[in-house]
DNA sequence: CCTAAATCGGACTGGAAAGCTCCGATTAGA
DNA sequence: TCTAATCGGAGCTTTCCAGTCCGATTTAGG
């Protein structure tokens, strides 16, 4: 039950942005320089929270990214989940279905539901108090 | 943020575990075949499961294992940290400061409480629970 | 007392996923 | 129109997890 690297890497970075002036243009250089994130993975990085709605991407010379909500409005669940994908406990939550104690499992109805307070908790996390 | 498929073996073996007698002697040979994990798996399972105190071993013939407290009183935190290890959201957390961001990461200090609230979400399921 | 059954502890092999790097496509500014 | 800086995707290496096997230790029963 815990992070990966580049889940921990985008909470880093999120809070780094969360620092600067709101609605600053962000490079990836610039992010990567203030955190010590390797640039080619910040880049990946913000690529995939630009794809879920947390960053707002400009292209061309001069461009970056910035934030597309207040620091209030973006929790420590939109971040892990942009970068890991959607909270599900087992992989069966996730609608795939081939597991091998399908047939004698009698406690996949309840992870849908464990999944859902872990999403709660970590939802309880705002940019804003992560940033002091 | 998903249970590693080891933690997810060892909630439904102890799941299965509940739905029996209390204090009955359970092989791993018995929960094996009840719940469809490998045997060798379950066996290696049910020895983490037995050091962290959530069972209770007894060698010889006739042996077997037996929930080391009531239904009631474990919760799916204690399975989990006891195959997974403790809930540390970053490898920092453990005490480990091999971490190259180390110099300017000002998360370090938030990610204690964020495991925190992590694990009280999952200590509030108890087995009894689980097991309907 | 002896046999058999079952747990405990370790080390080893295979596989999947994460993590890092490089290269092409697109766009704004001069 | 040309240049420069960025976004976006594809590929590869490496680390960690999952599964398996073996031997040692202990206890109940005949």
């Amino acid at each position: 039950m815990r992070l990966t690297h580049l889940a921990d890497y985008a909470v880093v970075m999120m809070t780094a942005a969360a620092r600067r002036e709101p609605c600053a243009r962000l490079s990836a250089t610039d992010l990567s320089q203030d955190t010590g994130v390797p640039l080619p993975t910040a880049q990946k990085l913000m690529q995939r929270l630009a794809a879920h709605g947390l960053l707002v991407g400009h292209r061309g010379a001069g461009g970056g990214y910035a934030l597309a909500r207040p620091v209030g409005e973006i929790t420590l669940a939109d971040i892990v989940e942009a970068v890991e994908g959607p909270f599900a406990m087992t992989v069966c939550s996730e609608g795939r279905t081939d597991c091998a104690l399908d047939a004698h499992c009698r406690v996949k109805p309840h992870m849908g539901i464990v999944g859902d307070k872990v999403r709660g908790a970590l939802g309880a996390v705002s940019l804003q108090e992560l940033a002091q």
